[in-house]
DNA sequence: GCAGACTTACCGACGTGTCAGTGATTTGAT
DNA sequence: ATCAAATCACTGACACGTCGGTAAGTCTGC
């Protein structure tokens, strides 16, 4: 019979193509949208900017944005799992980086966002702008923030030989999250007066470095090579 | 211009007396505006923050306000100023807090904090949404900041034998800014979550540690043993 | 009676969201 | 392959609320 909206649609074609669904440029489209977005939001914050400015971004009226995404609030949800889908497929290697090396990576996206401005404002704006009552952001970064404690705590245990559920080496992961957040403002600020990739590097260091050599009550025996 | 506003008074008459110049209850009802514009702010942020709000818990409409104030930036600009004012105030000691002394007092005021969430979040929000173009906060932040940092890597010096204009010194007068900063997101969006106080100790005692044992040599990946 | 502290009334600018309509594209039956 | 119907991707106009700011008048204490 008459399919209602775009989601309703299945076991049209056989062949896995990629091309069925959708308009042919409607995704390209979308993604335009969400770009201009991420330029928008991140200027302005989300409260100031508006759609009107989103739209014009990216070549059509506000009515253009609000079809395809329904509303404001569902159009920064989408932005920021965009933004998440971008960020894991841009990484060169795999999709996440796990273990030890992880430490790595972080440090390395220190280093690039010294050159994108832009995207450590979106970052920086919007999250702390989510505290606000009702923003839309909230349930994002509040769970954004407690995979990512989880996942840090994880790496530092590994590489300190400590346990991941001790309460020191949770401190350190959210200490290490807050290190490179409070930076951020920091440095839009003032970019000449304060360096991230160095500040954050030595703190680092010093953090596994003290959780690996001061330890209190090792579980089990752990050599240091 | 008519009836020019009231905005600007900068405290300039002759006596210091208080029979001369504002209209008694006037001081009041202006710090009624004042905290009723940290609320506000605070819960709001700036942007969102209307006016009319501000006026309603201050008692008065939106134009009594702007008979005080002049403009909305200027109410933001006024209620910073306040609110450093308050704070100098509420210390119990002098209105400085100078020398090692001054790490205690960094300690406390987060403890404090612990129980101000509301204060909290008037900083937090503010201080990042003070990056986007043209924020009329913007300029007060960037001064904190570096004031912030000059004045702590005073300390930091002090305490442990150091320089002042020592580069590592500045980066960890960065960084314990930052941490305090960027906790405070964490803590409002899972206030359960994370322990401020508990790390901003560990962390600050380590820093200082490592700048006291640690002199003028060069980092080696692991001197330590 | 006069300055200052307001209020009421109002303006223009915007901002989000709705709605009907219009081509372009896809679908499905032939 | 063809063609009509369905669906899509929009646009333009508008409804409706809110916001910061202004103008002018009223009340009050000195």
């Amino acid at each position: 019979m008459a399919a209602k909206s775009t989601a309703d649609r299945g076991a049209a074609t056989a062949a896995a193509d990629r091309v069925v669904k959708p308009q042919a440029k409607t995704t390209e489209r979308r993604e335009a949208v969400l770009r201009a977005a991420m330029s928008v939001f991140g200027e302005r914050g989300y409260n100031k900017g508006s759609l009107v400015e989103v739209a014009e971004r990216a070549g059509m009226t506000h009515a253009g944005v609000l079809h395809h995404f329904g509303s404001k609030e569902a159009l920064l949800v989408a932005m920021l799992q965009y933004r998440d889908g971008e960020e894991a497929a841009g990484v060169p290697g795999r999709a996440q980086t796990e273990g030890p090396a992880f430490l790595g990576h972080l440090l390395d996206t220190v280093a690039e966002n010294t050159t994108r401005p832009g995207v450590v404002q979106t970052y920086t704006v919007l999250s702390a702008e989510s505290v606000t009552e009702g923003h839309p952001a909230q349930h994002y970064f509040r769970q954004r923030f407690s995979i990512l404690r989880t996942k840090l705590a994880g790496v530092l245990a590994e590489v300190s030989g400590r346990d991941a559920d001790d309460p020191e080496v949770r401190d350190d992961a959210s200490a290490l999250i807050a290190l490179m957040d409070g930076l951020q403002v920091q440095w839009l600020l003032d970019p000449d007066d304060v360096d991230m990739p160095r500040i954050v590097e030595k703190i680092m260091d010093q953090l596994v470095d003290r959780l690996a050599t001061r330890s209190v009550a090792p579980p089990f025996p752990r050599p240091q090579d």
